[in-house]
DNA sequence: TGTACATCAGTGAACGCGCGTTCACTGATGTAC
DNA sequence: TGTACATCAGTGAACGCGCGTTCACTGATGTAC
């Protein structure tokens, strides 16, 4: 059952996308790859053909997932109307809290990938080095220090993960609370992002 | 080979102890109930006797774990030179970083919670909970608006988890980014907690 | 206080299951002529 | 352009392993008399 070389590669990047949402979804532990072919259309048989082993899939999907987050962030700063406010807004969103598959990957593994493989671990500080570099250059130009705008952008950063990751904890067990987390941040963020705070 | 009832309790609260740092250290899904059992002495056949099931103790040392975060908090409080900003400072340390299985149970487990049972969860929500309810009672009086004091406890907590996790993760790749997120916050932090921000 | 015996915490082998990975095989692709 | 054949993506059964859980058994505890 051999296939075209453009259908291999389609095949591949399926897995791929799959890896990448499930793994959000479940966590890298949680999801085997034979589920993750299954939902790329495939048997399980065939993966080693296109990866290593499952913890270089699991490398490559995070990578993969960094990338189309950072330019969701980009893209939505690009808009006529787009500034921080409206990215916080955004991310700290119930619509963020309840669609992990296709969230940030920061809060969806953020305490998990101290555990994961070397090479996870390196896509994912590459990952938030991104994310850091791109907040850094969109802050307000009135905080003028470079060293205090990477300051903030670090402190901005740790509130949208540990807030999304405190709300989806929360959201089953405490809703109430869960929701008040979005709602308190979303109100508390922006007197970090600006000077005037 | 029966034992004390008295030997019994201590086993078990054995086994709790065990979990409790394990857990921390290397997540649910990381540590069998063999490893467990064997870190408080025991062999895992007798571990029936003692909980219904591995999610049972997990909820258990879960609610543990948060019970002791809390009564180290209060206790640093307490202090004579106990304030929130030496909090932060010891939260946000190299030292808390490195040492995952006696740290906070937020930055080990927040993102692995919702997948966990529903009583691990309950217990995670509780325990979240009470860290707020502490946070706010011990805001600067000079944030007087009840809300104001939920929404920045809330904040704060947010960042502490974030900073933590993100800490963590990238600890193994990108050891000054690691470094530099900690340092941030606490340079950061202190705003968040005080009016004149 | 002394004795007989039921209880039950603890042991270690075993069970069943799901997982990551391997392997013999298939058959269309794509290359060599 | 047409033909022969090596390649290799994909299949599905199988392997080995570790896990949560069960179970028959042990023997000191602690209770009943």
């Amino acid at each position: 059952v051999k296939v075209t070389k453009q259908e291999a590669a389609e095949h591949r990047a399926a897995i791929v996308k799959a890896a990448g949402r499930l793994f959000r979804e479940r966590g890298f532990e949680g999801v085997g790859v034979a589920e993750i072919t299954r939902a790329a259309g495939l048997t399980h048989g065939g993966f080693y053909r296109h990866f290593a082993s499952k913890d270089a899939l699991a490398a490559e999907a995070c990578g993969k997932t960094f990338a189309e987050s950072l330019a969701r962030l980009q893209a939505r700063l690009a808009r006529p109307d787009g500034d921080l406010g409206r990215y916080f807004d955004s991310y700290l969103s119930e619509r963020h809290r309840d669609r992990r598959a296709d969230g940030c990957p920061m809060a969806a593994h953020a305490t998990d990938i101290g555990r994961q493989d070397a090479a996870v671990q390196a896509e994912f500080a590459d990952g938030v080095g991104g994310f850091v570099d791109a907040l850094v250059a969109r802050l307000p130009a009135a905080i003028d220090d470079p060293r205090e705008r990477r300051r903030r952008a670090l402190a901005i950063l740790a509130t949208l993960v540990g807030g999304m990751a405190l709300a989806r904890a929360t959201a089953g067990s405490a809703p109430e609370l869960s929701g008040e987390i979005l709602a308190s941040l979303r109100a508390e963020l922006p007197g970090l992002a600006h000077p005037d705070r």
